[in-house]
RNA sequence: GGGCGGUUAGCUCAGCUGGUAGAGCGCUUCGUUUACACCGAAGAUGUCGGGGGUUCGAAUCCCUCACCGCCCA
């Protein structure tokens, strides 16, 4: 059998793909040792919906050689695999393949047809990141493949797991402590997918904008005296005004203003506070006054100092606004248009009046303080209409010459980051984590280190968010996701509803009352539980209370509260007619809402090992030792975790968190589609095939560093893939097979290479511990390119010819097992495959045992020799080479100097020497004339190279390294010099010093002799 | 504005707890000697961003400035 020249990548990969499924070798707990400790290790889950980026490969590629080398170690390993649902990313791929294909929008179709095709999608294109995950050999245990919204209403038959249980059992369980609620709050709304998003889903990002500038006319016209002063406190500008000046950026939010505020120090405007302005917009009959108000938040050194407050569309303001008690007027639908529902603008603008004078309103949603005229336009055509109108009526703020003044700036602007659309700031009723109450033990954990993030400065990142996280919105207004286990009923007690005789029955006026108290108005009862089973309990106990019938009502569900209100009042005619109270319901209704995404991907730690259930695994592997994830998604999806299983379970998730960098392309920008620049990883697999590309990642993950990564570096590690194939191939010719154990030669060139093994495997096992991948790899390349196949091979030629050959096919045999051993959890298949080609072996290599002998195999005195003999063989090399001797010719190698040391490593490896450095057996003998002189520890060397020697370039030759040397020495010597030095420095460095400059006041005192022998010729 | 990181050979980057610089690619010269031209041999290139400090000794620790990048306001 002969190899070929290279390894054939893409026919192999697949093959042994193949083989390592037949075997199931990836499975949990294969090749563990009888008691073994465990180690396991989540898969990031990427999106179902996505396809593999570098990225995921990073992400894949590390911790898949944490589990290899464990699993090689006899660890009980799992590595486990999922993929996330991905919420809206995948609504929004079914939604515009939906769109592509004519077909009809999911609102005509239906929530339940929707869900399902999305279903449907997931089963035709789910499996594609899995088999692009395959290609890079992530040796995960696919059989436990998780999803997570496996379980979930619509889940195809036949497909395992219960994320969906655990994802509600956690929200009952949240909802029941009160760490779930439900408000109107302001959240971030996106109005592209008309869903709320949390505040890590929103880009800000600085891009061109305008500063307008209004006149808030004071109200009853009148005046004041606006008094401006410079730092010194001299006035600078004094005027009578009748407005007050309002800059915004947002013009079409004025409409939904509630008060101006100004700072309480600001004494440009004490004179006016309290008194109310105009909004200059909207029908002149019916201009709105809203008052001036004072509160800590507006600087008085931005802009006129003067803030317009609008509460429900403007953080900030929002939170001024309840302080100070201002209404908060919502002007915008779900798509950001302004508002055409409530009720008519005047009947609006009355009530906003009423408030304006410290009236209580109440309730303010019905009301839409947008003109007819704006009402259904885009909220940026809205934009433009105000202006115009602003400015027509000559109310902007003018310049010198009578011009409005708009500033050009850049604004700060949030942006949805899937949509990529301008995010509003929407009142809305949503759910949230109240995650102040569980940061506490997550906090906690990365602190006392019992989970540890590495590299350090992560850490800082995660506790800064931590400690001033903010609540989290977790409802979405989606359809795919896990719907909110939450049913609304009606609220009969709380308000108006009354037993007028007290005689625990319900009359016919009692039941009218209940009917015309306008249900509408009232609030909801709600309750949480895994099923409408469950929660049809809860209500039942809640009307236990009610008068008769009313108390066994049937709790029925409906879609949505219109319907609630129908069957209930149904309900109630039914038997008022019939006397029968089976006729009787009490009707809820479930939220229509989704969770986050995010919340279900917090519980992958437990979710995938099959909590709630007291499972195997979860006793097994829980808590997980390694997560290897990528900085951006610390707090998405790290810190959520952290809280979230510290909560549910009261264990840390993970012991460590390793967060590697972004990959970016070759010049270290950013890869992105629309640059271009996107690199796919699958195109360099097939190129230059998974080993090439992991072990190129590999050596670039230097921690807390950004890879930057360029086909050049593939090709480069690909030379490496071909490097030790072709050194087994050369093993192989000369009759070399792998499969022995651990030899004991007698040759020193055999006794070093075995030391250099045991180097290697320590540095390696070193690294790893540390997650210090690119050390790693480095470390095994220069071993096995640097030692093995550039020295070890050569050496081994001519042994191969001499008694110890036999010797040497047995230690080369076993040092490139070895190889093959440490190289494999970096790049699997090139090793599986040498593995199998070179020896009957008792187990694919995956599964073979990971080296554990320790250094004192080093055998100290071989290594010596060794590197002597390295040296000179270099330095023979570099003088023939600088004199321009053809690389054919062989010289004579003459000893005229040599210590017992040097005159050993020379007698012992003068065969080596000889074909190494193309010389003659070494001779004694004097130099002379025509001769090179080279020089190695302890001995010192001549080579004739002929009468014809160039003197004066062998004179250059010598003095150019007697400078560098005497250079060397002489910083040695100063360094020795220095009293302080040798009274302060370790022992051991004064001693390693001592003997570098002893080393070298040797190697010049040659240098020199042979210097002074060429002058005397 | 706050925080974090970076600035080392022509390019892309290593350099862990201070002992005086390395790799890959590229470049120059030579080479087809019993694996490999996806190769081998030899070679050139660095006041380690500027300035200051601590130290016997600083790419490494501290301060400061400049520029670049990221995150959060």
């Amino acid at each position: 059998m002969s190899m070929d020249k290279t390894f054939d990548a893409a026919s192999a990969e697949a093959r042994i793909s193949a083989e390592w499924d037949r075997i199931n070798a990836f499975a949990a707990g294969a090749n563990a040792k009888p008691g073994a400790e465990t180690f396991s290790v989540l898969m990031p889950p990427p999106n179902v919906t996505g396809s593999l980026h570098i990225g995921h490969a990073l992400d894949n590629t590390l911790p898949d050689i944490l589990v290899r080398w464990h699993r090689m170690r006899g660890f009980d390993v799992l590595w486990q695999p999922g993929q996330d649902h991905a919420g809206i990313a995948t609504q929004m791929v079914v939604e515009r393949r939906m769109a592509e294909r004519q077909e009809p929008g999911r609102r005509e179709i239906g929530r339940d047809a929707f869900v399902e095709k999305v279903w449907q999608w997931k089963q035709e294109s789910g499996d594609t990141i899995v088999n692009q995950l395959r290609r890079l050999g992530t040796s995960c245990d696919w059989s436990r493949n998780a999803f997570t919204m496996s379980g979930a209403p619509g889940a195809p038959e036949g497909q395992g797991g219960n994320f969906h249980d655990a994802v509600l059992r956690v929200f009952v369980d949240l909802y029941n402590k009160a760490i779930i609620y439900r408000g109107k709050r302001l959240v971030n709304w996106d109005p592209h997918f008309e869903t709320a998003i949390s505040d890590l889903e929103v880009e800000n990002r600085e891009v061109p904008g305008h500063m307008w500038h209004f006149k808030y006319p004071l109200a009853g016209g009148e005046t004041y005296e606006y008094v401006e002063r410079d730092a010194d406190g001299n006035i600078t500008l004094r005027e009578t005004r009748d407005y007050i000046s309002i800059a915004t950026t947002r013009p079409e939010t004025m409409l939904g203003d509630g008060a101006v505020a100004v700072h309480p120090d600001d004494a440009r405007y004490a004179p006016i506070v309290g008194k109310l302005c105009e909004i200059p917009v909207g029908p002149k009959e019916h201009r709105r006054l809203i008052p001036i108000i004072t509160d800590d938040y507006p600087d008085p050194d931005f802009g006129s100092g003067a803030v317009k407050i609008t509460g429900a569309h403007d953080f900030n303001d929002y939170g001024v606004a309840t302080r100070n008690n201002i209404p908060l007027y919502a002007l915008m639908d779900t798509k950001g248009a302004m508002r055409e529902d409530g009720l008519s603008y005047a009947e609006s603008a009355a009530i906003a009046s009423r408030a304006a004078q410290g009236e209580d309103v109440g309730d303010v949603s019905n009301v839409n303080l947008v003109p007819d005229h704006l009402r259904g336009l885009d909220r940026f055509e809205a934009r433009t209409q105000v202006i115009a109108d602003i400015t027509g009526e000559g109310l902007a703020v003018t310049d010198a010459e009578g011009a409005p003044v708009v500033e050009n700036k850049k604004i700060m602007q949030p942006f949805g980051d899937r949509s990529g659309v301008v995010i509003e700031p929407m009142l809305t009723n949503q759910w949230f984590v109240d995650t102040a109450r569980i940061v506490g033990p997550a906090l906690d954990a990365v602190r006392d280190g019992r989970t540890q993030i590495l590299p350090d400065q992560h850490r800082k990142v995660y506790e800064h968010w931590l400690e001033n996280i903010e609540p989290w919105t977790i409802s979405r207004q989606l359809w795919w996701g896990h719907q909110i286990p939450v049913w609304y009923g009606l609220d009969l007690e709380s308000r108006g509803f009354t037993d007028d005789e007290g005689d625990g029955a319900l009359d016919e006026v009692e039941l009218f009352a209940l009917l015309s108290d306008g249900l509408v108005q009232r609030g909801d009862y709600h309750h949480a539980a895994a099923s409408f089973d469950e929660v049809a309990e809860r209500f039942r106990d809640d009307i236990a209370g009610l008068p008769q019938p009313l108390e066994i009502a049937r709790v029925i569900e409906v879609a949505d509260r219109d319907a609630a209100i129908e069957a209930f009042s149904r309900g109630l005619a039914d038997y008022n007619l019939s006397q029968d109270p089976t006729k009787l319901v009490y009707p809820v209704w479930r939220d229509p809402d989704v969770l986050d995404t995010w919340f279900s991907s917090g519980l992958w730690p437990i979710g995938t090992l099959g909590w709630p259930d007291a499972t195997a695994e979860m006793r097994k592997y829980f808590p997980t030792d390694v997560l290897v994830t990528g900085f951006d998604i610390i707090f998405f999806w790290v810190a959520r975790m952290m809280m979230m299983q510290l909560e549910v379970v009261g264990d840390v998730p993970f012991h460590t968190v390793y967060v590697h960098g972004l990959v970016r392309d070759e010049k270290g920008a950013k890869m992105s589609k629309s640059k271009g620049n996107v690199i796919d990883p699958l195109t360099l697999v097939d190129e230059y095939g998974a080993d090439a590309l992991r072990f190129t990642l590999t050596s670039m993950a230097a921690m807390g560093r950004d890879p930057k990564l360029g086909p050049k570096h593939v090709e480069a590690n690909r030379n490496f893939v071909t490097k030790i194939w072709n050194a087994t191939r050369f093993a192989e010719m000369n009759g070399v097979r792998g499969g022995g154990d651990r030899p004991n030669p007698r040759h020193t060139v055999n006794r070093w290479i075995i030391g250099e093994v045991a180097r290697a495997t320590a540095a390696t096992d070193e690294a790893l511990q540390g997650f210090r991948f690119n050390e790693a790899a480095s470390g095994l390349y220069a071993f096995v390119w640097g030692k093995v196949c550039d020295w070890y091979v050569e050496f081994a030629k001519p042994l191969f010819d001499s008694e110890h050959a036999e010797e040497t096919r047995a230690t080369m045999g076993w040092v490139l097992d070895q190889c093959y051993t440490l190289l494999h959890p970096i790049m699997p298949f090139v090793t599986e495959e040498l593995w199998s080609l070179t020896g009957d072996r008792d187990s694919m290599l995956i599964h073979a045992d990971w080296p554990e002998f320790g250094r004192d195999v080093i055998d100290e005195d071989a290594d010596r020799q060794m590197n002597w003999v390295i040296q000179l063989i270099e330095n023979i090399r570099s003088a023939r080479a600088q004199m321009g001797v053809p690389a054919g010719a062989r010289l004579d190698l003459i000893v005229t100097e040599a210590d017992a040391p040097a005159r050993a490593a020379l007698a012992a490896n003068a065969p080596l020497i000889e074909r190494l450095a193309r010389v003659n057996p070494p001779q004694e003998g004097k130099g002379g004339n025509g001769m090179l002189a080279v020089s190695a520890g302890g001995a010192s060397f001549a080579l004739p190279i002929g009468d014809v020697i160039d003197v004066a370039a062998e004179t250059a030759r010598l003095e150019k390294n007697a400078a560098k040397t005497s250079k060397d020495a002489d910083g040695l010597r100063k360094r020795l010099d220095n009293p302080r030095f040798v009274e302060n420095a370790d022992f051991e460095v004064i001693e390693e010093t001592r003997q570098k400059l002893a080393d070298l006041d040797q190697d010049l005192a040659r240098i020199h002799a042979a210097l002074a022998q060429l002058k005397a010729m």
